[in-house]
DNA sequence: CCTATATAACTGACTGGTCAGTTATATAGG
DNA sequence: CCTATATAACTGACCAGTCAGTTATATAGG
């Protein structure tokens, strides 16, 4: 076998491990993902695995920290970059379809959600640095656009959830249903709906004139 | 220990098997839970058991087929029971907190999001008996409204996943991040929210007035 | 109503297999 | 030829499933 000589080197070779843990973490769950099995996805052997990572649990850590935050900066970026809170709506929610489908989210949810008891610590700096920004950042928003007088929030939190929700929940679907074709959804209609909806609710008074 | 003799005395033993069953596979999975640990908890041993299942995965198939359906028929009465479209809505939502908050449906979508790749079978027989069923429920009674000219719904069958979509949202977040109490939701106010504003996304013309 | 006998429910020690983590050995590459 | 990197053989803890033995309960027979 080829060495990781240098620091590039071992950098490259930590990410295929993360990735090939990535993977069976999500298809076995943490326990019953063996060491030896994410070694040979890396194409290499459990031993050099080690050389790596001190531990199952510390790769399950390392997984977790290196893939939560890259994509919430592309959500935070797409809202934030819109102005106002209608475009925010429509930038976010026309990355969506990408997010679930393409996008290593969706695994990283369910590895959470399979894995939570046993990890609390781990899940709750995820629900701080993760979740709460994101919803954060459209809570953000929705409260400017109430304060301007643009729209009727009552509650930009709990409205944020619900802008989010149909994300998780297609999510979820993805990953717990599209192992059979027969159950894809069509998700570029599914959030070009929830947009319109949400939009409607909103900004109602315009939206039915 | 007392023995179970007559036959609803066994029903009772298997009943008491599969709460104590589904309480240890919702905390560490199927992989890491022990069939010990599973007896105990129902202050049994493991020799009884095996005289309930056969094995490990019996016991998980019997799990999700008996806690599946009691509360989807909840759902369907609710949802059938309640004249018209908009009492609908009305109705299911209303029955939300608690079914998030009290019911087991939480804990059995945890499971099944967990394990779905170790027991495709049994993910693609719920996903028919129950969620499609529940989601089909919803698209008919908006369907139904559409073709009374009542609302304007252009696929009933993605806006019943949208329906649906925060009760998924936040019986994960229950799931998740509510063993600390930080994390808590409101759940009443979360769903009078989402009945508020779906009511304006589809009746959008009357609310505005 | 008592007691002896039969039965089936229950138990926990044991076995075989699995897998996280360790270490002795091999070798790539400077 | 030296040493950092890689490997694969090894160890021991753990656990699903089994089964020989135990005991609660039913009931036959006095």
């Amino acid at each position: 076998m080829q060495r990781a000589r240098t620091d590039q080197a071992k950098d490259d070779r930590r990410e295929v491990l993360l990735t090939a843990a990535l993977h069976e973490f999500f298809e076995r769950g943490f326990s019953a993902a063996r060491m030896d099995d994410i070694a040979k996805r890396a194409g290499l052997s459990k031993g050099t695995l080690y050389l790596y990572f001190d531990s199952k649990e510390a790769l399950f850590t390392s997984l977790i920290e290196t893939f939560a935050l890259p994509n919430v900066e592309r959500i935070e970026t797409a809202a934030r970059a819109a102005g106002g809170a209608r475009n925010a709506i429509r930038a976010v929610l026309a990355l969506a379809p990408n997010l679930v489908r393409e996008s290593v989210v969706p695994l990283i949810a369910k590895i959470l959600i399979a894995d939570a008891p046993a990890f609390p610590d781990i899940v709750t700096a995820y629900r701080k640095t993760v979740i709460e920004r994101v919803l954060g950042v459209f809570a953000d928003i929705l409260k400017d656009a109430h304060e301007a007088g643009e729209i009727d929030v009552s509650d930009p939190d709990l409205t944020a959830r619900l802008v989010v929700a149909p994300i998780m929940f297609s999510a979820m679907w993805r990953v717990v249903f599209e192992h059979d074709d027969e159950a894809k959804l069509d998700l570029v209609k599914l959030f070009a709906l929830h947009e319109k909806m949400l939009l409607r609710a909103l900004w109602f008074k315009e939206e039915a004139a």
